[in-house]
RNA sequence: GGCGGCAUAGCCAAGUGGUAAGGCAGAGGACUGCAAAUCCUUUAUUCGGCGGUUCAAAUCCGUCUGCCGCCUCCA
């Protein structure tokens, strides 16, 4: 049974949706002003997952994130890049596009766009005035936080306390300082015209339109990262239960900060990497593998050497599935049983359950990660025992321990793809490195260590790497070192 | 100042009442002609300090210390 931990009540809850068999999700994206940092690749990443374990439980996903378009920020950064505000949020929001592609996460369903939407964004601001929960001065919609009555309950704040921390920038206009914009005054020829003249949706009012245009007035789960809860995600509630009348979302979630050195990664602080650099050091699955080796709840620092580490730790995976793999190409043996295997898919089947029940319990990536390794080690004892030999048993208890281990990894958006290097399948080259084996291994034969490492040291100078198992000498294409 | 969170081995990190997952690094071993790779085993009497509740606490309560987040744009 799945459980999910709520923001909205501070606990982790059963999860059920609101149309049976279906879940609707809202992920807050980014305003397309810049390349993405490894915080929003984190955010992106999670919901991936999220998203994959709900479809492996058999729910219908409608999942569905935003690009913010319109704002002062894009309006400034295409001033300096000397393109329209419109060509610059295209270009990062393609440019976010093919970085998720990288990472392995799968793109929403839709993107929604504020430009795109303003006609919904000025319906949902004129309710709101009608029904008196906003109001209008000079041009500019602000939404009245007193005029709704559980303001603060996403947060667990009241407007008492906000008050009395007094650090609200003042601004005339308010009737209460917490008030917050739905509709914005710009310039003549900046923005839309709207019955308050020309103007700009606020920040918060895009998200409440475009979610419940697209699923409905109440949905299941709508996330974003911690750093939204106040005050995004709390005047989406406020503006969007006010004008339905109805409860917004049932599941909030929030995914942890990306830190460095203990301080959160954010563009304002001038402290962050962006995807694109890092790619240029480390392969997209392990930043991947990196981001999911700590709950998606928690702040995780940011460092090269981690992700050394979690290279590292990920390649202990990557071989058992080579291993694996290996294995199975053998011809087999005898049809011979022993009790062995019977014992080892047993506890495959355990660890299926036990990753399952991870992820079912708040989508504990990092539990979940643990179980794989478990599961690495049940298959590298089971293939490394002394007296192994592929029988039909054997044969058909790994065939199917590679698919659980495939569909687990798949979950988390981790490929273990075996390696495809140009040549390997070809007609000419697979058989001409055979016959060099064969000449290596009679110069073993022989003794003769000098001519076996020749072949051996000139095939690796070629790319070609040759390994002595037990079971004898295998060879797989890496390529030229770069 | 207000609200919230976190503190587990050398490092990273799961674990929310039943006696400490997993990874990295380290140590030992297996395999090998050698090398590389790989594999196996092993590493916290203890969970920031103190006090309390309980048969039982890393887990609950109180308190102290340290770190972080939000309160302004932010994934």
């Amino acid at each position: 049974m799945l459980k999910v931990y709520n923001t909205l009540t501070g606990q982790k809850e059963k999860f059920e949706t609101v149309e049976a068999g279906k879940v609707k999700m809202y992920v807050c994206g980014l305003t397309v002003q810049n390349y993405s940092h490894i915080g929003h690749i984190r955010s992106a990443i999670n919901y991936d997952v999220i998203r994959r374990f709900l479809e492996y439980l058999g729910y219908e996903v409608d999942y569905i994130s935003n690009f913010t378009d319109i704002n002062e920020k894009i309006v400034k950064r295409a001033e300096e890049e000397g393109i329209t505000p419109a060509e610059l949020a295209d270009k990062y929001a393609n440019a976010f596009l093919e970085d998720i592609r990288e990472f392995n996460i799968k793109p929403a369903d839709k993107y929604l766009r504020v430009s795109e939407n303003i006609d919904q964004i000025i319906e949902m601001v004129k309710t709101l005035i009608e029904k008196g929960y906003a109001y209008e001065v000079n041009g500019n919609v602000y939404f009245s936080v007193e005029s709704f009555e559980d303001y603060g309950k996403l947060s667990g704040r009241s407007l008492d306390e906000m008050q009395a921390g007094a650090r609200i920038a003042v601004n005339e206009e308010k009737e209460n300082p917490l008030d917050f914009g739905l509709w914005k005054k710009v310039e003549a020829g900046e923005g839309w015209d709207s019955p308050w003249g020309e103007g700009w949706p606020g920040w918060h009012i895009e998200c409440s339109a475009m979610s419940m245009k697209r699923l409905g007035a109440t949905f299941d789960i709508h996330g974003g990262g911690v750093d939204l809860i106040f005050p995004h995600h709390e005047n989406e509630i406020a503006q969007s239960e006010a004008y339905s009348g109805k409860k917004f979302v049932n599941y909030w979630l929030h995914n942890g900060t990306v830190n460095l050195s203990g301080e959160k990664m954010s563009k304002s602080q001038g402290n962050f990497f962006t995807s694109r650099e890092v790619l240029k050091e480390f392969p997209a699955q392990t930043v991947r593998y990196f981001l999911l080796s700590r709950h998606y709840r928690s702040p995780i620092d940011f460092s090269y050497e981690k992700l050394e580490e979690a290279e590292t730790s990920l390649q202990r995976i990557e071989n058992a599935r080579r291993q694996l793999a290996k294995v199975l190409n053998l011809d087999i043996e005898s049809a011979e049983d022993n009790k062995e295997n019977e014992n080892f898919f047993t506890k495959v089947v355990e660890l299926k359950d036990s990753f399952a029940a991870a992820l079912n319990d708040d989508f504990n990536t990092a539990e979940a990660i643990g179980v794989l390794h478990d599961l690495v080690g049940e298959i590298n004892s089971f293939l490394n025992q002394k007296d192994f030999t592929l029988n039909e048993k054997n044969f058909a208890v790994l065939e199917e321990t590679e698919e659980i281990f495939l569909e687990l990894a798949e979950i988390l958006g981790l490929k273990f793809e075996l390696n495809k290097a140009p040549g390997a399948d070809d007609k000419l080259v697979s058989p001409l490195i055979s016959l060099l084996l064969e000449l290596r291994d009679r110069a073993r034969d022989n003794k003769n260590w000098e001519e076996a490492d020749l072949i051996r040291d000139r095939l690796q100078e070629i790319g070609v790497e040759v390994t002595d198992t037990p079971r004898g000498t295998e060879w797989e294409i890496k390529g030229k070192e770069e």
